[in-house]
RNA sequence: GCCGCCUUAGCUCAGUUGGUUAGAGCGCCUGAUUGUGGAUCAGGAGGUCCCCCGUUCGAGCCGGGGAGGUGGUACCA
């Protein structure tokens, strides 16, 4: 017979932009979800799970094979309907509450956790798999809303133990809107050049003033030689809206002040003012002090549906790479008010407004600082020296087990007593226990303090570490209290 | 999407004007040591030099195209 042809092997990678999570970054993630989770409860917020996948009629905004193919969303087509993976939990929401509106009570509250997808080019940090946490007021047009879901997203980090490493900043789009009356491309025609000024506004802190007034006017072209076309306005404009944004002051009550003389001319923009006002005062009256929550011009949250407030939380610690590069973290967290979502299916007007975290990077944000330096600590493992008696190694790891110290027989190949305890370094076992034909005629077996035994390897000569210095002997009905108190 | 840089062993990388059998360190496996994880010593496995086409007697190296990665930039619900 001919030779067999060599079916090519399959590649074992992650597709791009995918990642996998392996032990401790699932179970920190999943302690994170759940202190967020505790904190969004205690506001009054229900919880919600819904499918991860929806019909992209629902999800609205980027129709495959319509609008921008191959951007945005994984979809697919079944029996004639358009699906999609869910690419936040927003808009699964206003379905929510489209859907089950005769039965949920009036605002609904609720908070969602759970990974959303984007099939977009990932980047460093980026990928087209992560996780949100949301929390969303539907059917409150009042800023308490708005002014508690700040309160509430400072509430997580300050239990995050974060205090201090965070900023969150407030605007509102009807301010934004007002300004750009004022400067003359308020009408439905400067729709475009609005967008355009939005997005220059919201790079002040990477392009600085001059980059920002070149898209303003004419356009910029950056490092790589890549040219942005600009807004198109002329110098006085401009002017206006490079006010706005030196309209930060030195306390929340002098940005306002700064605010409502620029928007004077418009009355959208004094509604925006108001409502900044309103959310201020709020939160000064909760306690919240400028030093965890501020009113800033600049914060513009991209485009999208925002129609009132937006808010934004930002790390502000300084975290190097892995190359020791300094780095800086953008946005964790953000959200703002969005009252024609669900119009959408009813047609009907309800308010809403809500945030957002992404776990991920807060995550990433937080390993980066050092927040998680010791490793895991593994399992206890009980050795097998003498393949005839894993019955009494087993009993040992029950006992373990029962007094909830985690511990596990060893179940490979035991001919080579050295491979056991080379794994259980692997493992990252704090401790191995040992028990050869002469401790079981004795009744006593061997703890080894694997820790201990690795510092003292580097200290002690080769002879002296092979006496065995971080091992010891006990009784074997002692072996669960010793470990235990050694565990602490 | 646009611009730059990169791609050689599991990882980090060297590789001369284009010349025989492509190397190193680390890691991995085996043994010295079948009852002891580090260290040391001896040995071993591991390669489509990213892919395709071209130039050449001869290409890891030169030319063209493509893919992947990476850093900017654009977009971002």
């Amino acid at each position: 017979m001919a030779k067999q042809k060599k079916q090519p092997r399959p590649k074992a990678v992650t597709p791009k932009g995918f990642r996998d999570y392996f032990g401790a970054e699932v179970t920190r993630r999943a302690d994170m979800l759940a202190r967020i989770a505790r904190i969004y409860h205690r506001y009054g917020f229900d919880a919600l799970e819904t499918s991860g996948v929806e019909t992209v009629e629902a999800l609205g905004k980027f129709l495959p094979d319509v609008d921008r193919p191959n951007e945005g969303v994984f979809a697919w087509e079944e029996d004639g309907d358009w699906l999609a993976l869910r690419y936040d939990m927003t808009a699964p929401l206003a379905r929510v509450a489209a859907q089950y509106r005769n039965d949920l009570p009036s605002p609904y509250r609720r908070y969602a956790m759970g990974p959303v997808w984007r099939n977009e080019k990932p980047g460093p940090g980026r990928f087209r798999q992560f996780y949100q946490c949301d929390a969303d007021t539907v059917g409150s047009a009042s800023m308490a809303a708005d002014a508690e879901i700040c309160a509430m997203l400072s509430d997580v980090f300050e239990d995050l133990g974060l205090g201090g490493d965070y900023i969150i900043r407030v605007n509102n789009r009807k301010v934004l809107n007002g300004v750009m009356e004022v400067a003359g491309i308020g009408g439905p025609e400067h729709e475009a050049e609005r967008g355009i000024v939005l997005r220059a506004i919201d790079k002040l802190d990477r392009l600085g003033e001059d980059g920002v007034r070149a898209l303003l006017g004419e356009g910029r072209k950056d490092d790589s030689g890549d040219f942005t076309k600009g807004a198109g306005l002329g110098d006085e404009q401009a002017d206006v809206v490079m006010g706005f944004m030196g309209a930060l002051g030195s306390d929340g009550a002098a940005t306002l002040a700064n605010l409502d003389g620029l928007v004077a001319d418009s009355e959208v923009g004094r509604e925006g003012v108001d409502e900044l006002r309103q959310i201020a005062d709020l939160l000064a009256a909760q306690g919240y002090g400028p030093d965890r929550i501020v009113i800033d011009p600049s914060v513009v949250r991209g485009l999208g549906y925002y129609t009132g407030p937006v808010y934004e939380a930002e790390l502000t610690f300084e975290v190097t790479d892995e190359k020791g590069r300094p780095r800086q973290f953008g946005s964790v967290a953000g959200g703002g008010r969005y009252d024609d979502l669900v119009k959408r299916f009813t047609g009907q007007e309800v308010p809403a407004t809500g945030v957002s975290i992404g776990v991920d990077r807060l995550l990433a944000a937080l390993t980066m600082k050092g927040r998680f330096d010791d490793a895991e600590d593994g399992p206890v493992v009980v050795t097998v020296m003498d393949k005839s008696r894993l019955a009494a190694y087993q009993a040992m790891v029950s006992d373990l087990r029962k007094a909830d110290i985690r511990a596990e027989l060893y179940l490979g190949n035991p001919k080579n007593f050295g491979n056991q305890l080379k794994y259980c370094d692997k493992r990252g076992a704090p401790f191995a226990i040992i028990q050869g034909e002469d401790e079981a005629a004795r009744g006593v077996v061997q703890i080894k303090d694997l820790k201990l035994g690795a510092r003292l390897a580097s200290e002690l000569s080769h002879e002296e570490w092979r006496d065995q210095p971080a091992q010891f002997e006990c009784r074997l009905e002692d072996m669960v209290s010793e470990i235990k108190a050694r565990l602490g």
